[in-house]
DNA sequence: TTGAAAGCGCTAACAC
DNA sequence: GTGTTAGCGCTTTCAA
């Protein structure tokens, strides 16, 4: 492989200028079928792909965004970023897809680095703070999924409470009186709001609720997790995420605690595998391909639309309880 | 959000030239302090962001390679694309991941739209036939995973087959005598060359091995594959990889099949969620994040290297079984 | 139908 | 230390 084959290169091999061979390539038609033919012959010739930069220099477009996610190991993003690649896909943009594993840092110079070469990013459940998003929605259109950037003019795809609603008013219907919530990171919104919709669910129901504190979202954070459900006296456990769910599922199988029958377990999100736990695993249902899809279809309304009524800026997508085998009625 | 800013509108405001615009936000040093300064305020309040389609044109690099996998849902290519991510981010370059669905269309278009935007092309598990391979490989730096493009000189990154003939060794040893083998995509060089391992371990130490035909790598083409194999009266199912697996213990729980009394099964690529099953699917580990950065090293080496001594040219790394409850003694 | 030339935003010689 | 200029690959007037 030497150098790239430019379009100059096409039209010297084809006998032609640069211009008619950029008409030939892109504009069949304003060019005699026998001079087009010799210059598709020449570019085939030559193996010559057009740079998108060079035509990004003219157009100001580079007719491709990016999404931003926290762990693409984490099933819940994938199902995000599918959602999201095939409403682009129809529109004919193309998406860079960047994983920051959970870091700040990483996030941030990510982010630095995708400004200049994309039209516009989506960032789902950042961990920048406020301050770094409102700068960066200055200088790039931004959508942003699972934070509240309320006041800021940058639209955002949230999902609701509903589903975590559901899961205390389950479990309280099944004699539950004391329930443990184990939480996600501390610089996660959706932990955030998760958390007081369940204080908030609790309190009404008349529920006992013990906070366990912050979690990383990864099966490798549940163990501790379950451990400190148990040490609360806490009939059930309701994890923040899936992941967490199933390292909590790992250690009481371990411990020999049985499930549901002494602790149910609730999780978040009903990530690729819920119901491959045994017993299954009783969860939220969020709706992440259509997640991804809004939030892509945002940003494209921003992008070539230039402002979206304010009726669209904050879409707000419903969550459901599904219930498994993994909770039950209260002990005793 | 108005048009973007440019270097000329910062050095406009700075009241200085662009070149000198350039240097203070990309050399300091070379420049004044207070004009640095100056620049920097004039860049900041503008909301400027450095065009890297700009600098691409002059440099001809795009600093950015893409990773296109067959399905990012698979979790087996998430840990994939996490490895190339890592290897890329180490190295200072921007990683475009898409997922084309296993569609050989889509494939193609998201081949042919990407060439010309990034510096080369990682195709894992493609579904291209060998002729569009080769001719990519003439316009534009490519590395292929788990594809033979031996003749052509194309990079590239294989898993072995060690893992697979183990698996066949165990389920002999365990005293089965007949087993089944459940394909993947027609298109996949992964299974044609797993195939030939079954077939030929099988003949090597007397087993009788019956092929079920192609499925699709999914979940939901399971079931089917698990109906077949009872038909035909093995004791061993060995599925072409870990989510037809899924699919067919679901299947196998939902007939009453007891797994692995009345049939063993085996899975391929140790997935997220292998040792969620039960019981715990036996199945074959897959370093799948070497693979996905050795595969980035690969095309970082092409791409400023220029040539690969061949010995490096075709990577096969090693898998290996991993037992689990899904495989025992064969019945009776 | 085709060619010449300008210009997109940026960097790097090359002056001063 | 700073400005002027040329040119990267491409598309698009504007002429011919």
């Amino acid at each position: 492989m030497t150098r790239r084959a430019t379009l100059t290169d096409v039209a010297g091999r084809a006998g032609v200028s640069v211009s008619t061979a950029s008409r030939a390539l892109h504009r069949p038609g304003r060019v005699s079928p026998a001079t087009t033919e010799r210059v598709q012959q020449a570019a085939d010739d030559l193996g010559y792909v057009p740079s998108a930069a060079a035509r990004q220099v003219r157009s100001g477009q580079s007719g491709t965004i990016a999404l931003v996610v926290p762990d693409l190991t984490n099933p819940f993003f994938m199902a995000l970023v599918r959602g999201s690649t095939r409403h682009l896909r129809a529109h004919d943009v193309v998406q860079v897809v960047a994983d920051v594993e959970e870091e700040p840092r990483t996030e941030e110079q990510v982010v630095a680095a995708l400004a200049g070469r994309v039209d516009g990013i989506v960032l789902a459940a950042s961990r920048l703070d406020r301050a770094a998003l409102t700068g960066w929605g200055r200088r790039i259109p931004l959508v942003v999924i699972n934070r509240d950037v309320a006041d800021a003019e940058v639209p955002t795809v949230t999902i609701g409470t509903q589903g975590v609603v559901a899961a205390v008013e389950h479990l309280a219907a099944h004699g539950h009186r004391h329930v443990a919530y184990a939480g996600g990171p501390v610089t996660s919104w959706s932990d955030d709001r998760r958390h007081r919709a369940v204080v908030e669910t609790c309190a009404r129901l008349g529920v006992r609720l013990t906070a366990l504190g912050h979690h990383a979202p990864r099966r490798d954070a549940g163990p501790a997790a379950a451990d400190a459900a148990r040490r609360t006296g806490a009939t059930a456990l309701l994890a923040y995420n899936d992941l967490l769910a199933f390292g909590a599922l790992d250690r009481l199988a371990e411990t020999g605690v049985r499930v549901p029958d002494e602790l149910s377990v609730v999780g978040h999100d009903d990530v690729f595998g819920a119901d491959l736990t045994t017993p299954a695993l009783t969860t939220v249902a969020v709706p992440a391909e259509d997640v991804g899809a809004r939030a892509a279809a945002q940003l494209l309304a921003v992008l070539d639309g230039g402002d979206l009524p304010p009726s669209d800026r904050h879409v707000d997508l419903p969550t459901r309880l599904v219930v498994r085998g993994s909770s039950g009625a209260a002990p005793r």
